[in-house]
RNA sequence: GCCCGGGUGGCGAAACUGGUAAACGCAGCGGGCUUAAAACCCGCAGCCGCGAGGCUUGCCGGUUCGACUCCGGCCCCGGGCACCA
């Protein structure tokens, strides 16, 4: 055996034997039991940045561990190889997005290999080749001939310079990220997904998932079903007149209608029709419908900006009080949600207070909560909070749930309202104004409007010569792609060159890994492997791409392609990786990002970055603080230094030991060298022990109580790292308990037969539970410590429940709370004798100071408290 | 702004169900080996204090024999907010 650890040769030649022995190709049947391990699958941006390696590593490690526990592993990989980085590339480079992307998945397929995942790559998937996307295109037809797939207006970005759509990354404080040019709201037709028609299963079926609570949180409050009441302001005579659109009046909806008789004033979004309405010869409101259609469509942006309105002049009347109410027209009030109006309610809800104080509108109290004293000067949270309705006329004295109940059937006995559960939930929008994606199966006939591609024409296949200049989409601008007959007439038509959103392509990949080269969208391969057992991604992905993939599963499911009501049994949510952020603004208004590496920084006494300046000629850049890695912001680490340094075994023992895998991580690699350390001793151990020649097979019963307390530990250690990989997900204390187990070895100096074959059986089991961290250098110590055997071969090593027995305990003696020493005790001890114990050390009589126990608490095998 | 997390030594972290705060490692310091360096080995190490001891888990308060852990309020950082993926 080669007395030094050499990971440069010894990687590759392990990752050869895997290959030449199809060691991780998976089998579409088994005696085992199934186990399928997903990790999300990574867009294609160049290079792997630590948060992959931490991402697969995580899924190679249960990969491997729940092999030795005797499943039927699969462990696949793709490429989320659609979507906008591949289009700017392109405008910055002048290559096609499908050449760029091609080469970037070679890269990076090399990459990963040469981390050696244990990975069946007979299963491989890119969501850009067409053997791919032509199911989104199918599942899109046959959605909508369910009509879950439909069409209306939705807004967007408008960038008024390049004429372009601009994605909400794209815009900065509301301008165009390459033009400068202030954005616009802009209303397009798009298709939609009935996802709102599932809203009430995919809240209810959180309940029954293995994910963590948080993510199910979010999900739950994304969702957001309330129950409330929809309700018709009539119109006041004139505005009907005005209106004229067949309706009675103004359709709001609120989950507060015990507040209905604070109303003082309604709003409505700048879209509105009745907005449209009252600009008509009204110049100041027109100007401000003007002003709200500025800036994007970011809820965040929406959110924070300074709320503003104005009068329309138009009235509704109280449904009740027949009294009139001015319409108002609110920034803050989106055409996208429910009706795109709201009644004003300010003495009770926070936003239309603070909108009634800057305008002067009146404040109405309807709702008294006992000992409290209302004040229209301040705003307080108990306003909002249940109560007994006031100054509400018939309403007056009702609790809050017997004052909607009252409510509402008396709006519906006046036929303009009930009750209705609503969902914060939208309809998914798919179509993008974009080159790079799924081309939507749809043909503009001008005799026979839309019309879907027949299936037997698809896929529609995206040209991939096209380079996109920024101005629109290049499909809009390609005749040879966009120029077609009408599948139905004949007649010369125009093909959709809108794409599909690549949360599509995300939404069922993990179904398709499942049964490469079927000659449907799935086939019945996909009954054995599914449900996912493990599903395995960043949190960053907690709502939308989660949310996306359970619709889509479910539609599957109804349409009778699978079997599955949910898609991912069990979900582990990974923490970010951050990284410093620098940028700089451009001269016109945009944004441009540089690479910590680029950048010399300047911090303050405590560590705290001041500034930065770029390495190369000295100018000043912005610290934008620290953020995930993406492309984007160009602040993502590669992980091929740290490979091509200490091999594949040091990165994923380095990644994997640095915290447990939810937890946020500032990137530093400051103590790698730790984990490469680590490895070169077990390594020197593994080559000293078996240097002294063979160990004997089996040791007397009677050992020493050094090497009984060794064999103590180390099977103490064989259960709490099988605990941390299989139930806790938590590697580096397993990590920690395997370096704890090897140094309680190194500290026994015992040459002993006995010894040799205590330490034989160490090394072998701390060999097999590192062995999913760190494969290659446990492959090849494995075959040192048994010749002729496999590691692969091996199942996980099994708890000597004999070792783990003990005849005495150490507790704590804690007075007061506060540790005074410590006391050893049978590990039978009643409850009594340890009492008397405790109060006659030394430490307890010091303590004490004569005073008499109270009080004596005893945790049976951790402590003893005396109170006195 | 709204929803979801997080904050523990110089640093990454541990403490899993309310029971020894700081395991394991990094950096550091002292020593050994060496002509020297690297590598390796041994030891020290939260803060204050000569010591006995006291203090310490972002901040303030509460519950408890006992709180990193539970409750209330606040500060800071990260993720998401529907066209980044």
């Amino acid at each position: 055996m080669d007395p030094h650890y050499h990971p440069k040769s010894l990687e590759p030649a392990v990752q050869r034997e895997w290959d030449d022995t199809k060691a991780f190709v998976a089998p579409d049947a088994s005696g085992k039991p199934k186990y399928y391990n997903v990790g999300m699958l990574p867009y294609p941006s160049g290079k792997l940045h630590m948060g992959h390696v931490r991402n697969y590593s995580i899924n190679d490690a249960l990969c491997h561990f729940l092999r030795m526990k005797g499943y039927n592993v699969l462990q696949p990989m793709g490429w989320d190889a659609f979507g906008l980085p591949a289009e700017n590339a392109a405008m910055a480079h002048g290559v096609p997005p499908a050449k760029w992307t091609w080469e970037n998945i070679a890269y990076m397929k090399r990459q990963l290999q040469s981390l050696g995942f244990a990975i069946d790559w007979t299963r491989e998937v890119a969501t850009c080749s067409p053997d791919y996307y032509r199911w989104n295109q199918w599942f899109f037809l046959r959605m909508r001939e369910k009509g879950i797939a439909y069409k209306k207006t939705g807004t967007v970005n408008w960038d008024p310079v390049d004429q372009t759509v601009l994605a909400n990354e794209q815009v900065i404080d509301g301008k165009g990220w390459r033009t400068g040019a202030t954005v616009e709201k802009r209303e397009i037709p798009m298709w939609y997904l009935r996802i709102s028609q599932y809203a009430d299963e995919l809240v209810d079926a959180l309940d029954g998932l293995a994910w963590p609570e948080q993510v199910k949180q979010m999900q739950r409050n994304w969702i957001g079903r309330s129950y409330g009441v929809e309700f018709t302001l009539p119109y006041a005579p004139e505005t009907a007149a005005r209106m004229a659109d067949g309706k009675a009046g103004l359709k709001v909806y609120t989950t507060r209608a015990d507040t209905i008789m604070g109303i003082t004033f309604a709003a409505v979004a700048a879209e509105h029709p009745l907005a449209a309405e009252a600009a008509k010869g009204h110049a100041k409101l027109a100007a401000f419908i003007e002003e709200c259609k500025r800036g994007g469509v970011m809820e965040a942006e929406l959110a924070t900006m300074e709320k503003k309105g104005m009068p329309t002049g138009l009235f509704v009347l109280h449904p009740f009080t027949q009294e009139p109410i001015e319409v108002w027209v609110g920034n803050y009030v989106l055409m996208g949600y429910g009706e795109g109006a709201v009644m004003a309610v300010p003495g009770h809800d926070e936003r239309d207070f603070a909108f009634a104080k800057q305008y002067g509108l009146p404040i109405a109290q309807v709702i008294d909560v006992d000992g409290q004293a209302y004040s229209t000067d301040a705003w307080q949270p108990w306003y909002e909070a249940p109560g007994v309705n006031v100054h509400s006329g018939k309403y007056d004295g009702l609790a809050q749930a017997a004052a909607i109940d009252a409510v509402a059937s008396d709006l519906e006995a006046a036929g303009l309202g009930a009750k209705r559960v609503q969902f914060r939930l939208r309809d998914w929008g798919i179509s993008r104004q974009r080159y790079w994606g799924t081309p939507i199966p749809i043909v503009h006939c001008p005799k026979c409007g839309d019309v879907a591609v027949p299936d037997e024409e698809l896929p529609v296949v995206l040209p991939e010569d096209l380079v996109p200049d920024g101005s629109g989409s290049p499909l809009a601008k390609s005749p040879a792609f966009y120029e077609c007959k009408c599948p139905s007439c004949g007649a010369d038509a125009k093909r959709e060159t809108d794409t599909m959103d690549t949360f599509v392509d995300s939404s069922w990949y993990f179904f398709r890994y499942t049964c490469p080269g079927a000659t449907a969208m799935v086939d019945e391969r996909a009954d054995y492997w599914m449900p996912m057992d493990q599903y395995i991604g960043g949190i960053e992905h907690a709502i939308l791409h989660l949310l996306y993939a359970r619709f889509w599963t479910k539609v599957m499911r109804d349409m009778g392609l699978v079997k599955v009501d949910e898609p991912f049994r069990n979900l582990l949510t990974q923490g970010m990786v951050l990284n410093h952020i620098f940028s700089r603004r451009t001269d016109k208004g945009g944004i441009a990002y540089f690479a910590p590496e680029e950048v010399e920084v300047k911090s303050d006494a405590e560590g705290r970055i001041t500034g930065a300046a770029l390495r190369a000629d000295g100018s000043v850049v912005d610290y934008g603080g620290i953020g995930t890695m993406s492309k984007s912001k160009r602040n993502g680490v590669d992980p091929q230094d740290l490979i091509d340094r200490y091999g594949a075994d040091t990165a994923r023992l380095y990644v994997m030991f640095a915290s447990p895998p939810t937890d946020t991580i500032l990137w530093s690699d400051s103590s790698v060298e730790g984990s490469f350390r680590f490895l070169r001793r077990v390594w020197k151990l593994v080559h000293d022990h078996l240097a002294a020649g063979p160990a004997p097979k089996r040791a007397g019963a009677d050992l020493s109580g050094e090497l009984k307390d060794l064999r103590f530990k180390l099977h103490k250690t064989i259960d709490k790292v099988g605990d941390d990989y299989g139930r806790r997900l938590q590697f580096n204390t397993a990590i920690a308990a395997v370096m704890e187990l090897l140094n309680a070895l190194t500290d026994v100096k015992d040459a002993s037969p006995a010894a040799r074959t205590v330490a034989q059986e160490v090394l072998e089991a701390a060999v097999l539970l590192l062995s999913p961290v760190v494969p290659h250098i446990a492959t090849v110590l494995w075959a040192e410590l048994r010749p002729g055997t496999r590691l692969l071969d091996q199942s996980w090593p099994e708890v000597d429940r004999e070792a783990l027995v003990q005849e005495t305990i150490e507790l704590v003696l804690q007075v007061n709370g506060k540790l005074r020493g410590h006391l050893v005790v049978a590990t039978d001890a009643t409850r009594e004798a340890i009492e008397q114990l405790a109060l006659a050390t030394d430490a307890a009589v010091k303590f004490m100071e004569g005073r008499p126990a109270k009080k004596v608490v005893v945790v049976p095998g951790r402590l003893v408290n005396i109170v006195v």
